[in-house]
DNA sequence: ATCACACATGGGAGCGCTCCCACAGTACCT
DNA sequence: AGGTACTGTGGGAGCGCTCCCATGTGTGAT
């Protein structure tokens, strides 16, 4: 009967126990082994010490795949990576966030599944893939508001946890960064050392987190009284490349430019170039504060004020949220307590020779 | 019967199309639409036709589970990254990795599980974790010649292939840049531009790549007919810090150093930093390459001429070769052709204003 | 026509689990 | 004493596949 015992050329069958083995070994049932390696309360202490030292002696590791078949759950989880992201956010972002994520996983069984989406094709795959209903919840990555994969996990029911909001009304769970208090912060500082012509370079402004990074300058301008004159706003678009034209067109419009906030470091950088070529010095004739406090940061000449967000910590609390959503799973219809879902986390000026 | 049907709260089970359904509505046996799904050429052009159109139809997508409970396989490989690899190393090399290993995976049904390994705990419920038969394959990530887990997983008998080797006659299957070539070349390009007293700033030298960027200092100077003087070199550990002291050092030992060879950006940039301190212009007074060719190093002042290898590509490859070698699985026993298990990737020098 | 052999196909058995029902044993009430 | 209500346990059924054997069905050689 056994006809499968030996399968085909080069399957491993070597024979790792089955639970079956360790319940002949421990003199119970099946089922009462799956309880005490599942650890459910309803079985007595000696029949769990019975057991669990069959799984020691027999070196018991359930077979995942078995699991979830039968339990219909995978014990996976996704993050979603955009390509474009893991190339150019802040330097460490996509190893940080991977960083907090498997830290977050560590204690648990959850494996974790990688996903970079370059173009449509991946991302359609990726689409196709998810609603094979491989994986018990996804991190989604910096998710551009016009991307269709979020509705679709909605649709497919299955958990999601962003990072980083699409909109101020985000109706999914998400974790962020507090840009605005991050910005208002770098502002008040730059205000606080005698600046009073304060620039600001934006990031790509249908990005959330940009605009509220710009609406944190706002407010600290408002706040201290200062003129928000919108001639002191130059949009860009994340690149180096774009926070030089940004700070040559700052320049040429308000000359007596003394501080520009910077929606990012790479931006800063280009920026700083730009006060170089003009022979601007810095933080002499203009103050200079970044975001993101990425590597270059503290490279620059002079090293770069900047905010830093916790990255690492995003990773790790997106994870617990995704985790406690797959735990949770109500019985359907219930959506759960919104202000559990939706986490902010605080960011840190951190001062350096440019402002 | 079907008492199963509805399953617990919260388990999905909307009812994604199986297998069996598929047939019913194409009009054939399981065994058949097993076939044409797998792409087994037993099938006649007709039958073929209408199961894909039934799977068209009912957006069939196989249950990975079952699929590897039944073939005991699990379509998925595991990339293992050592933590401290993903901070240090040149900046963007962990997700250029990644982003290379995820290309090769593209045309794949396969599916990446990133483990990153921290301490000796995580390592230790890693080799539990890989037991347990999770995986097709391994990639392994910048593995120390001490390291266990290569020994363990050729032991489980799980296809390996390592990103560099741990030493000359590494027995695994790997992929490396050509650092002999990439440090011999960038020496060359020194001595080209009539460098004579030549240093450099080593890696850690337990570390193989590293030897070999020595070794290929050496050889440089020994093809031009130049003193391969030991008082040249300087071992450090590839931090900034590092490759701060390991300058201080060159400097004390020969004032009239003209050019050094750093192993990597990062510590090139400690050197910098001391050069400038100790009032020597770059490239005037001494000329600088490092190795990497990281972010950093086009930010430098001036822009630092750099030895480039291949990340991406080199995660592609290690890829390609996982592939095939859990394809190929032969009878056991017969161990493959080695040639085809090695891969050396060519480096390539950029020249930038440092030499 | 007859045999041999290929090819195409259907479907049983089994992969290793979880879920749940049934059943024993014990404890507590009336 | 009988009833009720647990708690702990065993094991059948089933998750959705792959594998392989058995059964047609067609082709060419004899």
């Amino acid at each position: 009967m056994v006809t499968h015992g030996i399968r085909g050329p080069g399957g491993r069958s070597g024979g790792r126990p089955t639970l079956e083995e360790v319940a002949a070994r421990a003199g119970v049932g099946r089922g009462t082994v799956s309880r005490v390696v599942n650890g459910s309360p309803r079985v007595s202490q000696e029949t769990r010490a019975a057991v669990e030292a069959a799984v020691d002696e027999l070196g018991y590791v359930p077979n995942r795949a078995a699991r979830a078949l039968a339990a219909n759950r995978t014990d996976a989880i996704a993050l979603v990576v955009p390509e474009v992201e893991s190339r150019f956010f802040a330097e460490p972002y996509f190893s940080d966030i991977v960083r907090g994520v498997g830290a977050a996983l560590d204690s648990t069984e959850m494996q974790l599944l990688l996903t970079i989406v370059g173009n449509d094709r991946e991302r359609s795959r990726l689409a196709r893939y998810l609603a094979g209903n491989r994986v018990d919840g996804v991190l989604l990555v910096s998710v551009h508001a016009d991307d269709p994969l979020p509705e679709l996990l909605v649709q497919l029911d299955i958990p999601v946890v962003l990072s980083g909001r699409r909109s101020a009304d985000e109706p999914l769970a998400w974790v962020d960064a507090d840009n605005v208090a991050g910005a208002r912060g770098a502002v008040a500082h730059l205000i606080s050392r005698g600046r009073r012509t304060i620039g600001t370079i934006t990031g790509l402004l249908d990005v959330y987190g940009a605009q509220c990074r710009l609406d944190g300058y706002r407010q600290a301008l408002v706040e201290a009284g200062l003129d928000a004159d919108e001639g002191l706003v130059a949009p860009a678009d994340f690149t180096e490349e774009g926070g030089r034209r940004a700070m040559e067109e700052l320049l040429d419009r308000r000359p007596a430019l003394d501080a520009v906030f910077v929606a990012s470091d790479v931006m800063a950088a280009g920026a700083r170039q730009v006060l170089r070529e003009r022979g601007r010095t810095v933080p002499g004739d203009v103050a200079l504060v970044g975001f993101d406090d990425s590597a270059i940061a503290h490279r620059m000449d002079p090293p770069l004020t900047s905010v830093r967000w916790p990255i690492e910590e995003m990773g790790r609390e997106m994870t617990r949220l995704l985790l406690a959503e797959i735990a949770d799973r109500r019985p359907a219809g219930a959506p759960g307590d919104d202000d559990r879902r939706r986490i902010v986390l605080p960011t840190e000026l951190v001062p350096r020779t440019s402002s």
